[in-house]
DNA sequence: GAGATCGGGTAGACAGTGTCTACTCGACCT
DNA sequence: AGGTCGAGTAGACACTGTCTACCCGATCTC
């Protein structure tokens, strides 16, 4: 049983170290969202058990209680870290001075292409159970997008009654679209895999024909 | 409280009349997706648990096991009533005679209030987990609705390229609906938790604005 | 009618999970 | 030196899904 001589959590404590960086509580906490967030980006959202990620941030199944009282909590901090990276890639991608048409549809292939190449992690991000344990503000991270989405649909149709309603008809469909396309249901409406398709008509559905300004 | 003398399964069990009627596999495959449905109805779809099914439907643990090698299996069996369920409902509320219009209003307004009255069932229903196992056949039980649904998109706008397309952006957006729905985000939109303005504003979109018939 | 077969259900084991609790251990402070 | 306390360990508990051996009673066969 000498195999087991060095798999513990003897050398990886350089955290210690203290030489001038790191001024946060240890590490630990950090270190099991970091976990958290590659595991469920390698092997999805289901793989996310508390012992599994306890174990590779190796540590004791009972540790993470320390940082986060349940289960449900330390998801919400992976996911929030979704939800961190998803509003970076958007802020990547949006350039302020084109046509708010096409800086919507900029947006709304950010959001598509990041439910695909995310895709555990977008379904951790809108698990029902996570965003509806008010307590972990985890719904109100969406708030920003969701407000930068509505002033420009308010730009494009500024005739609207409510640009709300508009915009969040519009987030209603990328989540349809994301959901479709993760089950693999999307063969049903466009024969293959390709959100794109969809994706344009739904623009032209709710911004009107591509090209028109108004 | 005398009552509850009769919830074992001591007197239920007149299957082996065999007069004339029953000719199905004894029954408790069909105790088991009922018992199921009635519990993922009452306390949500994280209830239904392999041995929580079993226990209500008083057997042993590894009685489901016989009809159900694997608790997926189980789950798809109950969700597929919850698609039965839903094109009843369906069928129900769709005139032949109305304009296409209005049936996809009322298709719409049958599908929402399904999500919003059997909300742990259509959770049930759209996990990807069940529907991704493609042997167990239950993606396909939604096409008939949705091709119900292309048909009379198809007659909507005549001129559409490609109906399926156009009735595949309609269903993703349905759903994205039922989903901020579920999880409480429909406030950021609507300021309320009615769905009716967004579904509004929804088929205005898809379908052009209501009362102009193409 | 007696004996074998076998479908259908029981019961126990196993590994895994989240939560709770008692404990240990080392750093820090007085 | 002694006490305190934060941080992590380790074991228990009640669950879960799956697997396996068993058992019982009805049915079939000779």
């Amino acid at each position: 049983m000498h195999e087991a001589s060095e798999d513990h959590q003897t050398e990886d404590h350089q955290v210690s170290g203290s030489e001038g960086g790191d001024r946060s509580d240890g590490g630990l906490r950090e270190r099991l969202v970091r976990v958290g967030v590659e595991l469920v980006n390698a092997e999805g959202a289901q793989a996310l058990s508390l012992r599994e990620i306890a174990r590779r941030a190796g540590v004791s199944h009972g540790a993470p209680r320390r940082y986060f009282p349940t289960h449900l909590e330390l998801l919400s901090a992976i996911a929030r870290q979704g939800f961190t990276e998803l509003a970076a890639r958007v802020d990547a991608e949006d350039r302020e001075t084109t046509a708010p048409r096409e800086r919507i549809a900029a947006l709304a292939h950010v959001y598509l292409d990041y439910a695909g190449t995310r895709r555990g992690m977008y379904e951790l991000m809108f698990r029902h159970d996570l965003l509806e344990s008010g307590r972990l503000g985890l719904r109100e991270t969406s708030l920003p997008l969701f407000a930068r989405l509505t002033g420009l649909v308010a730009r494009v149709r500024p005739g609207a009654a409510d640009p709300a309603v508009l915009a969040g008809a519009l987030w209603a469909n990328l989540h349809g679209i994301a959901q479709l396309w993760h089950w693999g249901s999307l063969r049903l409406a466009t024969g293959g895999d390709d959100p794109a398709p969809l994706l344009a008509a739904v623009l032209d559905a709710h911004l009107g024909p591509a090209g028109q300004p108004s």
